[in-house]
DNA sequence: ATCGTTCATCGTAGATATACGATGACACAT
DNA sequence: ATGTGTCATCGTATATCTACGATGAACGAT
């Protein structure tokens, strides 16, 4: 016991995602909204649109949320089984 | 209704510090044992003891953690309260 | 007073994160 | 085909993070 385990790695990995504040607006706002396409999501934060989609890029790839074409948009939407994984690690402590 | 509220700030804030797989397996450490001298963590950790300090101290300010000097150690634990804060905003999504 | 132990801080190199303008890619119109 | 609206990616500047050796500060023992 001691060494850094995988579900520290894996904590980690997600916490970090969630570590910057918009981020965090942006899965509580997905999360109220059921989907929202970028351009809302964006209108709602006080970050230009590329910034926005960097953030975005940083869920997705955290797997906390996927983004779906629809035709020009992209609609997000957060993987609720990945929320329910965070909430396990961190009420596993 | 968009912009980041204080909760997504202080969300972010504690996510962040619990960002890094090492700082994970402080805190787990931490309440696995109670408490916990500087040492006993370096010894745990694959890491060289200013970063295992350096770690300590993101961990303190976030105020996860605190460290109470113990003759020439420092003895560190979790505040129970701020472990619980964060389970509350995570649960909170 | 000097030494050994324990831990924090300093200084610094390399990597990663954050922000945005500019540009590209794609779908849907006209 | 041309244009418009939507979003991703590129390029880049600045800041922050991560790691460690070197050094400093504080305590207890000799």
């Amino acid at each position: 016991m001691g060494a850094m385990t995988a579900a520290d790695t894996e904590l980690a990995r997600l916490a970090k995602a969630l570590g910057h504040p918009a981020r965090v607006a942006i899965v509580r706002r997905l999360l109220a909204r059921g989907e929202c396409a970028c351009g809302e999501i964006v209108d709602g934060l006080p970050l230009a649109q590329p910034t926005v989609s960097q953030h975005l890029k940083v869920l997705k790839i955290a797997g906390l949320i996927v983004g779906e074409v629809d035709g020009p948009r992209v609609c997000y939407c957060v993987d609720p089984r990945m929320v329910r994984r965070v909430k396990d690690l961190i009420g596993g402590l």
